[in-house]
DNA sequence: CCCCAGTCCTGCGGGC
DNA sequence: TGCCCGCAGGACTGGG
């Protein structure tokens, strides 16, 4: 479940490549269904081929590589994709290699043991209208409390589930969604709309604070140990989860409450009824 | 327009 | 031991 903070530890991951350039890109993961790869592998190739790679950015949930010809190679990994520079978790869900030159690493990987996730390659105008602000609203890491309530503000779902809405804001996904209103003491059943101002500057900041320890401690790998940064190396963070996966657990804020888990939109949600409730 | 349920995909763990 | 089912939740789609 590669959320902003998994993503943006990808992306630092392989910062290294920019200015090498693509000598190859292969396909890979023979008894699967195909990932999304758009175009189709031959004119990816042809496109990509001897491009050099000018910036790696991310936006929203993505890895973007910016390439000498202005277009752009976008990795969207959903729920088990990973980028790496180093050998993958296992061989057989290797997707893509994208081979380089005038690099200490010869090659990209792209891994993805679901599959749910791809690799497309945009021109510029492309790229504008899928991943643009049409698509994806600003950046969980520097939305402001005055955004982040127009753009949720207005709405009666559950304050939980506006927040993974990426049209609105970009990034925040399940997981920290719930560790995001544990810390900002707030009840996630609540309807966004019910949020009064102190309650946006509130969660803005748990928005802020929870993201950036969460990128400081490379992601979180969940029992199941897909995530991965690019070195195939797990992230820490789940080690300081409040609430997520702790169901039927002391809260580890007041220690006095055990966290409560509910589903919401089809999405396990996790919270403590002492520290959130209502106010 | 707003919102929800269903879909994709694979591996894993529980129940029998 | 093997099989089936439900679950995990990214983003998208169809429909109420």
């Amino acid at each position: 479940m590669p959320e902003l903070p998994e993503v943006e530890t990808m992306r630092r991951g392989i910062l290294a490549i920019v200015g090498a350039a693509i000598r190859d890109v292969r396909s890979a993961g023979g008894r699967l269904k195909p990932i999304g790869l758009e175009p189709k592998l031959p004119a990816f190739r042809r496109r990509c081929m001897g491009q050099t790679i000018q910036d790696v950015r991310r936006v929203g949930k993505r890895v973007v590589l910016e390439l000498g010809s202005s277009q752009v190679i976008v990795f969207e990994p959903r729920m088990t994709g990973l980028v790496l520079l180093s050998d993958p978790p296992d061989p057989e869900h290797l997707r893509m290699r994208i081979a380089l030159k005038g690099s200490r690493h010869g090659e990209l990987l792209y891994w993805d043991r679901r599959g749910l996730g791809s690799v497309r390659l945009l021109r510029p105008d492309e790229f504008d209208v899928r991943c643009g602000p049409e698509q994806l609203g600003p950046d969980a890491l520097t939305v402001s409390a005055d955004e982040l309530q127009s753009r949720l503000g207005h709405s009666r779902r559950a304050i939980k589930v506006a927040l993974l809405e990426q049209k609105a804001i970009a990034g925040i996904g399940n997981l920290y969604a719930s560790e995001i209103l544990h810390a900002a003491r707030l009840d996630p059943l609540r309807p966004a709309c019910a949020l009064a101002r102190r309650d946006w500057v509130r969660l803005q900041g748990a928005v802020r604070d929870v993201l950036l320890a969460a990128i400081q401690y490379e992601g979180s790998t969940l029992a199941d140990g897909t995530y991965r940064n690019a070195l195939n190396q797990p992230g820490a963070y789940q080690h300081q989860h409040r609430v997520y996966g702790r169901a039927g657990e002391p809260c580890r804020t007041c220690g006095r409450a055990r966290v409560v888990r509910v589903v919401l939109a089809q999405r396990s949600t996790f919270f403590c009824p002492r520290c959130q409730l209502r106010l």
